[in-house]
RNA sequence: CGCGGAGUAGAGCAGUUGGUAGCUCGUCGGGCUCAUAACCCGGAGGUCGCAGGUUCGAGUCCUGUCUCCGCAACCA
């Protein structure tokens, strides 16, 4: 029999800023259901990459100062980059593309004269308004107020010429597409689509640009750039090859199987994606399917509101497993799901160690105590079983069609429901059976208690099985634990009662899942990511320079001096304050208040030589005159505010001018 | 009337094709002691946003209405 093919993609990230945990949810979502995939015995291509090109990613790099392409090799190669953050997250993309890639750019050019050629792109005009400080288009509905968006000034009707897509000639097949046909899920996106974009009409669709360089040329008409439409949708086929010498199986994948999108570009997978393979005459994708939002209190997450998730904080803290299976445990993956580090640890703690990660210890723990960790022979069947014997194995023995059932519609929360009722009946078949009562008379029940804990440890083999595509690092632990080899780890297995060897050596192990202190761990998360928000910060931030000048009979009158500290108080009933007395060189003490505390203890500073302007008005800070200020040297640190006294060589004497 | 989604026990959420309202946490009481102070059983707590309608019967379909959220050319 042939080998069932299966190609799944995740949307390819923009890498513009660092991914957080929206992405991840996504991509994890793709990499369950590509080791299900695997599991059940099929030839799995699983597609990620990044949409490298486009005006944000030029202007981020200019104000960081690169190259384009070092700015996103940072982002995408670099340390806690995207490729780092899918090695953390366990993921098993077969591929990974970027649009910068060569073989990428050379199929789109490929591609977009391909379009040309047939007539499908043509050359038109491209009319929106333009903010000239900025250099940049503008459509209507991006305006604010009627102005433009990133500076608020005034902006200008212009026009660019530019290449179109005859989007609307496909606007028919694709309104059947997604109405008479299950191509677009979950069902509910449909309407969304069809009323909000087919209805009102498909415009063509502007598929290039001259404001911006950074994207792949059109190689017959030198000023253009591709727009990102054709350079992103395609990654799907030329990452297998598609026109391109690079990869060799595009015939073998293509077309993909499903897309995992996030509702927000669902527009473009669902209407302008399938048009164009109409026009290039190459098969559409089986399903595009498009899953909801982590929301943070209830609103979207957004670099503005500041409270976007970390993944690497979250994954070090409570583990990959744990976070991933959290994901797609929790939130059903059509719609959206509120996200808080609560819910995160109560799920783990409920779930993972209190429900799985105790069935296991407290089975091993018997099976070890009563017989060593390794059961009589016989104990796979028994005479006379009461009603929760067939109960747990029907359940067991029935859990891999219900948790097929809801995966192949894309309801992974839906399959670890199954997995976790089973789990928990198999908790209460511990009280049912009382195994530590049985064991008191071994001579009697020695038989039946082996049963009761081959019923155990098969029915977690099972459920380790069909978990192991969420979870794999502890779902091998698991395995290990009750002796579960290999042959006995597959999706064939996992509908088989009675395939764990009566003989299997159980050990138990460490915890698989601790429990989480959830006091605790939440002061701790909000010490991390208070940390991540400041280290985010500039590192060193400097106050602008002025422009304005000033001549130097002026800069003349301010007299500096240098100054030993002769004593240095903290001034009564004052946070900030301390009250230096100085020698000046004049023979007379002169007192100082400077608001530095904050920064130097008092008797640090004693005997320091400083500098100070003594010809400042003498001024009165909590009833204490200050004659001068000290000279201090500030700047800001990760946010933070810092401030240095300018101390300089104590063999310099006091009242020494400077100029 | 731009489009879409959501409003269900104290909190957070499930509820395919209409048929006795469920889950997790919390709370109260009981059981057990193998286990990660975990596990098991039971109780209290909801007029399923509001108002109508269809139906023998509606959280589930229809109409109206209120509130919240998202989207409206590239934030998963």
């Amino acid at each position: 029999m042939e080998q069932k093919k299966f190609y799944i993609t995740t949307p390819i990230y923009y890498p513009s800023d660092k991914l957080h945990i929206g992405h991840t949810y996504c991509t994890v979502a793709t990499d369950a259901m590509a080791r299900y995939k695997r599991l059940t015995g099929c030839d799995v291509m699983f597609l990620t990459g990044t949409d490298e090109h486009g005006q944000k990613i030029e202007d981020k790099a200019k104000e960081a100062g690169v190259s384009p392409k070092e700015f996103v090799d940072r982002i995408v190669e670099g340390p806690k980059g995207v490729k780092d953050l899918w090695k953390l997250m366990n993921i098993s993309n077969d591929r990974f593309i970027r649009t910068t890639d060569d073989y990428h750019m050379e199929s789109v050019q490929k591609i977009f004269k391909k379009m040309y050629e047939k007539g499908d792109i043509y050359k038109g005009t491209y009319k929106g308004k333009y903010c000239k400080p900025c250099e940049s288009f503008w459509t209507e509905s991006q305006l604010v107020d009627g102005k433009c968006p990133d500076c608020g000034r005034e902006v200008q009707d212009a026009e660019e010429e530019a290449y179109f897509f005859r989007l609307s000639k496909y606007a028919d097949r694709i309104r059947d597409l997604l109405e008479n046909t299950d191509f677009l899920q979950p069902r509910s996106r449909v309407n969304e689509m069809v009323k909000n974009f087919i209805d009102p009409g498909l415009e063509d669709l502007c598929v290039s640009r001259t404001s911006f360089t950074w994207g792949i040329p059109v190689d017959f008409d030198p000023g253009h750039v591709v727009y990102v439409w054709v350079d992103a949708l395609f990654n799907y086929t030329t990452a297998l090859g598609f026109l391109n010498d690079k990869y060799h199986d595009y015939d073998k994948y293509w077309p993909a199987d499903v897309h995992f999108v996030g509702k927000e570009i669902v527009r473009f997978h669902s209407i302008i994606w399938p048009a164009m393979l109409m026009s290039m005459e190459m098969p559409l994708p089986k399903h595009v399917f498009g899953h909801g939002w982590l929301l943070l209190d209830g609103g979207k997450m957004s670099k503005s509101k500041g409270n976007v998730v970390d993944p690497y904080i979250l994954a070090e803290k409570f583990g990959v497993d744990a976070l991933r299976f959290f994901l797609m445990r929790t939130f059903p993956f059509g719609s959206d799901g509120n996200f808080s580090n609560e819910l995160l640890i109560q799920t783990i703690n409920t779930d993972l160690a209190n429900d799985l990660g105790n069935l296991v210890s407290r089975t091993t723990a018997m099976a070890g105590k009563y017989f060593g960790g390794k059961l009589p022979a016989g104990c796979r069947t028994c005479a006379a079983p009461e009603s929760f014997d067939t109960d747990l194995i029907a359940m067991a023995s029935g859990l891999r069609e219900k948790y097929e059932t809801a995966m192949e519609t894309f309801a992974p929360h839906k399959a670890l429901d199954e997995v976790f009722h089973v789990i928990q009946r198999a908790n209460k078949y511990i009280d049912e059976t009382a195994p530590w009562a049985l064991a008191k008379d071994m001579d009697k029940n020695g038989a039946r208690l082996a049963h009761v804990l081959y019923n155990l440890l098969e029915t977690t083999r099972i459920c380790g099985i069909l978990l192991s595509p969420f979870m794999p690092e502890s779902c091998d632990k698991l395995f290990a634990q009750i002796g579960a080899d290999a042959g006995v780890r597959t999706w064939d297995s996992a509908a088989a009662w009675g395939s764990l060897p009566e003989d299997a050596a159980v050990a138990k192990g460490e915890n698989l899942f601790p429990r989480i202190d959830t006091e605790k761990a939440l002061a701790e998360l909000e010490e991390l990511e208070a940390a991540a928000r400041k280290a985010a910060l500039p590192a060193v931030e400097v106050e602008p320079q002025l422009t304005e000048k000033v001549d130097f009979d002026t800069f003349c009158k301010s007299d500096f001096r240098v100054v030993k500290v002769k004593s240095c108080e903290a001034v009564k009933k004052s946070e900030k304050l301390l009250k230096f007395i100085l020698d000046d060189g004049t023979g007379t003490d002169r007192q100082i208040l400077s608001g530095i505390h904050k920064f130097y203890e008092p008797e640090d500073l004693i005997g320091k030589t400083l500098v100070a302007i003594v010809n400042l008005p003498p001024r009165k800070m909590m009833g204490l005159e200050s004659n001068g200020m000290l000279i201090s040297a500030v700047h800001t640190e990760h946010g933070e505010e810092k401030l240095h006294l300018l101390m300089v060589d104590d063999a310099i004497p006091a009242g020494a001018k400077l100029c």
